[in-house]
DNA sequence: ATGAAAGCGCTAACAC
DNA sequence: GTGTTAGCGCTTTCAT
């Protein structure tokens, strides 16, 4: 079935079932009735590949992540979703794996499809400008969330890691620990450095002693949360507090803790970056920076919106503010010596 | 940058340059090395929708699920993405909100785009043939999954709900259970009959009085688990266990047990549906139906892939048994009187 | 092994 | 308001 056929079947043109069906350009009610009835009648859908290739636009969005099974990235989707939804647009869904290897394949993949729009987390490894260079060169608009690039600024949602990471060492500086660990996410991510500094802007400021030995480099993996606790806990006897960078590396802690049949906070203390909804739910209390994933897949979607209605690169940043929900794993209960 | 360009540089013709970019047909060794150089120098990228539409094969599938945020389609996605992956297939995704009406238009949307397959798992509501008329009639080859239509079988990955259902009931009265509530899916759809009816024949072939005061209908959703919970714990004092038929209605559970001050399984034992991976890490000892999710979407893409080569509705249909893991939590621990 | 030409199903000037 | 016509960027016969 196609135009041609509701064309004849109508007695107008292709002309004028093409502007019924798009809904603009000069039509007379009696017209568009006329066809909107009988495409009804007859169950056609229009071709949106041919529509695409004759308008230039394809209505579609490629949206392109590390993990598609990480629920934070769920919880983004389904943000930008939403907000697509409304708009008309359809929504192809990448996955790098973390993988920057992959993720330069998917990358072709994604401009051969000529999306209206792209949104992008990069992988884990440190990326320059470079590393995104055919999606510079489609001039198609597109936003960055959440990892940044090194050597160029590009429009994008962030989160500011600096002052989550704050959040959470004062936290545990103001429960009255003195010699805190972290567990960082990768150094060559913003987010893994960004957080690291954010600790140490709270030590510094709160004039307490920043030890290199209390810095434990993490991958954001639950096996990194998992080894890291363990050296803390077995090494660093003096250690009565954590911060763990992320969610996945705090369920690995967590592990670790469970297994020393220690407890939060009175064996050790804990701060987690990036909440869970299953702690509260399953009644584990841990602090926890907290961000509003959906809603900041909403925000990226409109911002994509916006680049493209300008089809513009505007540069544009949001930076999202995390906040600071304390459970009581945070509080120092004994001192060790 | 189009393939005339290419052409034009290569002293080719576009049939010639399109060969190679199909790489089928007959070209000469050292005319496709001399095109592809010429490719890779300028960065051509050749357009998608242009191939689409002529060769009238859109190398996409969509994906059309009730739920992004949910983890269990999260998995489902991530085992399909892997696989469709490796077939250089693009992947849209829909969520259609557990909304009849939504799924509707997203089932028009779908058609738009032409997709070369659809995966499909429809919402909570009742379904009938009738209700995916659309796909049917577009002729596309699709693979349901999880969820059945009532009224005629198509090709699809399914679980064997009504073995799951036995499996938990059984090991309930297994540990010595003679009251045992069950907080059942909707019974609108199959998953939510079947799983009961498991529940129902475990009852019977063990001589255990089946008693409708027992049976609550759950919607599969966390509120409904919490309400049916307290329900049950306020009201039907002799209840010593619990089946809860989804992993969403299990939090919803734990935390109206939690609120009581009620102790698994010692003052009330549960068997859920569905494991979850933050059970075991968090500690939390949940005896559980267990399904391998990723693999299941694997699995779900692999036939949708057969479909297509022989372009057939096959009505082909796939089990996928469940495994029972036990964790304590179906213990008998005291008699009420 | 390569090229010429028609056409995939639609949109968008432009003409009337 | 409506129709005519020329593409959109490729693939695919059919020649040669």
């Amino acid at each position: 079935m196609k135009i041609e056929e509701i064309a004849k079947l109508s007695g107008f043109s292709k002309s004028t079932v093409s502007r019924v069906i798009s809904n603009n350009g000069y039509v007379s009610k009696e017209t568009k009735e006329k066809i909107l009835k009988i495409i009804e009648e007859v169950n056609y859908i229009p071709n949106g590949i041919a529509r695409s290739l004759s308008s230039n636009k394809s209505n579609t969005v490629a949206v392109i992540i590390p993990d598609i099974q990480n629920s934070y990235f769920g919880d983004i989707i389904k943000g930008i979703s939403n907000i697509m939804d409304k708009n008309n647009l359809h929504m192809l869904v990448y996955s790098t794996d973390e993988n920057i290897k992959k993720e330069k394949k998917v990358f072709q993949n994604v401009i051969e499809q000529r999306p209206s729009g792209i949104i992008l987390s990069i992988s884990l490894q440190y990326h320059k400008k470079k590393d995104i260079k055919v999606l510079l060169d489609s001039g198609i608009p597109f936003v960055l969330f959440d990892r940044q690039i090194f050597d160029e600024t590009f429009t994008g949602v962030f989160f500011d890691d600096i002052k989550g990471g704050y959040l959470a060492t004062e936290a545990l500086i103001n429960s009255g620990h003195e010699n805190i660990a972290i567990i960082t996410g990768p150094f060559s991510t913003t987010n893994g450095l960004n957080r690291l500094e954010g600790y140490k802007k709270a030590m510094l400021e709160k004039n307490k002693k920043i030890s290199e030995e209390n810095i434990y480099e993490g991958n954001f993996h639950f096996d990194s949360g998992y080894e890291n606790t363990k050296k803390i806990l077995e090494k660093n006897k003096k250690t009565t507090a954590i911060f763990i960078c992320n969610n996945e590396m705090t369920l690995g802690a967590l592990q670790a803790i469970r297994e020393k049949n220690l407890k939060i906070p009175d064996d050790i203390a804990i701060v987690s970056y990036d909440n869970h909804k299953y702690f509260e739910i399953l009644g584990i209390n841990i602090s926890a920076i907290n961000r509003d994933i959906e809603e900041t897949g909403m925000e990226i979607a409109k911002l994509l919106l916006e680049e493209m209605k300008n089809s513009s690169r505007s540069k544009k940043i949001v930076i999202v503010s995390p906040t600071l929900i304390l459970r009581n794993s945070e509080k120092l209960v004994k001192i060790k010596d």
